[in-house]
DNA sequence: TATTAAACGATAATTGTTATCGAAAAGTCA
DNA sequence: TGACTTTTCGATAACAATTATCGTTTAATA
């Protein structure tokens, strides 16, 4: 099992932030090498709490706006698309989701949509699987046919 | 297209409710009614202004805890097992997740773990893919060695 | 129909996140 | 390197999503 992402030395480090357009600052070297350590794909909080030994007087600010920095960039990703606000469904049959990541909506696919998925090794240890789905990302017909405005 | 969940009418209500052990008040049955017709897997606010039609009176609170005790019955459930928190990744390679509803662990499988994802129809219309995951639900092992404290 | 238990609406409290602003540090260029 | 401009930082206030509290109303039970 090797690492997905190297940890870059300082002066790849510099090219990465300079081609991100983000100057180079000691609080944002640290918050960026933590997130690339941190497999565990952790919380804004869980930063904070791992970066404040390096950086005692860091403030949680300062930690939301570099990660937005970095999400900006591409640097790092959001793991869920809909993590603002909780979101139902009552279709309790298999299913998998597309989607649209600009406007959030979310339309169902049924199970019989897909091939099953198919593992190819076992999973990881002792991890008792209920039950699974696939999630597809994008852009609806409507958000892709107007111009991004961000 | 067929409906993927009917409407029941009221003595099914009823005996829904009773065997999930809520008392049935006139706000759970519109509460319910709603989401069950909402194909949209809306949010406690899209809930809120929706069922506003039918009960101007009826308080966001309601809509909140009658969710919730939607959920706790597995009268319906929430769509992505991390909404209540940013969660962060740096692996930008294609890969999939195995997440533990329990403590919200979140472990990476490579793309190559899988065998590849295959639609046996076209998406609905429009619709442009970005990427693809397979989220795996259920527990790690650490949570299922514990009891359910629940 | 009286009694008891649960749910309701209003509102306060909490939590996760973004915005504001003066001070400090980084970028730029002579 | 030093002077100047721009960006970021830390502190704090503001905001949004969600949960908790509590007195009143409604449903369950018999």
């Amino acid at each position: 099992m090797q690492p997905t992402t190297v940890m870059p030395p300082m002066d790849e480090l510099r090219k990465v932030f300079r081609e991100a357009g983000l100057s180079l600052t000691h609080q944002r070297v640290v918050l960026y090498r933590a997130v690339l350590e941190m497999r565990s794909h952790p919380s804004p909080e869980a930063i904070y709490e791992r970066v404040r030994d390096e950086i005692p007087s860091i403030s949680l600010g300062t930690v939301y706006k570099n990660i937005r920095a970095f999400m900006d960039a591409g640097l790092v990703r959001e793991v869920s698309p809909h993590h603002g606000t909780l979101r139902l469904e009552s279709n309790l049959e298999e299913h998998h989701h597309l989607v649209c990541t600009r406007c959030k909506a979310i339309v169902d696919l049924e199970e019989s949509d897909l091939e099953p998925v198919r593992l190819r090794r076992e999973l990881p240890g002792g991890f008792r699987v209920d039950r699974y789905s696939v999630e597809f990302r994008g852009l609806c017909a409507a958000c892709s046919a107007k111009p991004d405005l961000s």
